[in-house]
DNA sequence: ATTAATGTTCGTAGTTTTGCGAACTACTAA
DNA sequence: TTAGTAGTTCGCAAAACTACGAACATTAAT
């Protein structure tokens, strides 16, 4: 389905943000890389107790919604936080919960 | 399937909370019920352009998620954040952005 | 040429998500 | 009693997600 509803950009794409972070695999991955300076796929796949097609598939979606950035490295494949769009992340979930209304509230 | 694949309480629930924000309409009902004095379910139905029973069944993700409470004020229903979660999703987030390792970078 | 190492892609299966209309519940008003 | 208001739940369909093994591609070493 996903049609035209409307939604703001900034909601998207906060949306797209949420959703790759949406699996515990894909924080494991994210938590991983953002700690780390060694990140070939090996690396993170020793990191969980699912097979390599799973694991790659969590890190295409994961790069699909531009949180991490991949490159070949003969034979191995380095994976590493996409800077700039967790930068992006990082800002727009803080705004996020920035935006909480603290003076009416609503269900007391 | 959602078998035990051993992943962190902390991760496990961060994941939730970021599925729980997956969908620009979930985003948008939060946004709205963060920024809003006023909340029941007509509200929140307006501000989108989806059917009853579908902000009905993202009301009910959310609220499974934590996000938000509900409560019956006959005949209407009135949602609101609850709070406590929310703070604890948001330091989650926060949390969760902070760890990023900014010394030895990875791929550069 | 073979073999090995490192990942990706394909095909498949089962589950979950998204969305809707229609039916239903609960309470109120006429 | 009948009708109306405000939401929820049900049943369905299409799409997306999760996971895996097997097959494949690529490069390196024997």
């Amino acid at each position: 389905m996903e049609s035209y509803k409307n939604y703001t950009i900034d909601n998207e794409q906060l949306a797209r943000f949420a959703k790759a972070m949406g699996h515990p695999a894909r924080i494991t991955i994210l938590q991983f890389l953002a700690s780390l300076d060694s990140c070939y796929f090996g690396d993170i796949h020793n990191e969980l107790t699912i097979a390599k097609a799973t694991v790659s598939q969590h890190l295409k979606e994961l790069k699909d919604a531009g949180l991490i950035q991949g490159e070949i490295e003969t034979p191995k494949v380095k994976y590493c936080i996409h800077t700039e769009n967790w930068e992006k992340a990082r800002s727009m979930f803080n705004q996020f919960f920035a935006d909480m209304n603290t003076q009416t509230k609503c269900c007391d």
